[in-house]
DNA sequence: TACGTGACTTTGG
DNA sequence: CCCAAAGCCACGT
């Protein structure tokens, strides 16, 4: 059959594999993308369970503060992110107005 | 078909 | 500033 029905965890996979290195995007924007601003927890769910080869690291929450369910915990994700060359407050956070990516600019 | 779950988000105290 | 609870949608069983 056609392979029109991407389906939302497609979708999601698909737009976090575009996510150029140093750069950073929200759960909820991920979501919003792929038509489900509400989704958010969807796709921390497939992030889980989806494609491991992906830049799941490259998620955060909308607060630009790490995601407590990554291998390793926060410290596991801070670290793979400062691999992308990403920096942190002394508070653990992304500068989400430096970092955060978005398709429309 | 229905229920439970979750790498979130938002609001209130 | 920190903590707690409810809402939300897609996926697996």
């Amino acid at each position: 059959m056609d392979a029109a029905d991407p389906g939302f965890r497609e979708r999601v996979e698909a737009l976090v594999a575009q996510i150029p290195r140093g750069r950073v995007m929200t759960y909820g924007q991920i979501a919003a993308l792929c038509g489900s601003p509400r989704a958010a927890r969807i796709v921390g769910g497939i992030a889980h369970f989806g494609n491991p080869e992906l830049p799941w690291q490259r998620v955060v929450k909308k607060n630009g503060a790490l995601a407590e369910g990554y291998p390793g915990g926060i410290p596991g994700h801070q670290a793979a992110l400062e691999a992308d060359g990403v920096s942190f407050d002394s508070s653990g956070r992304v500068n989400m107005r430096e970092r955060l990516w978005h398709l429309d600019h």
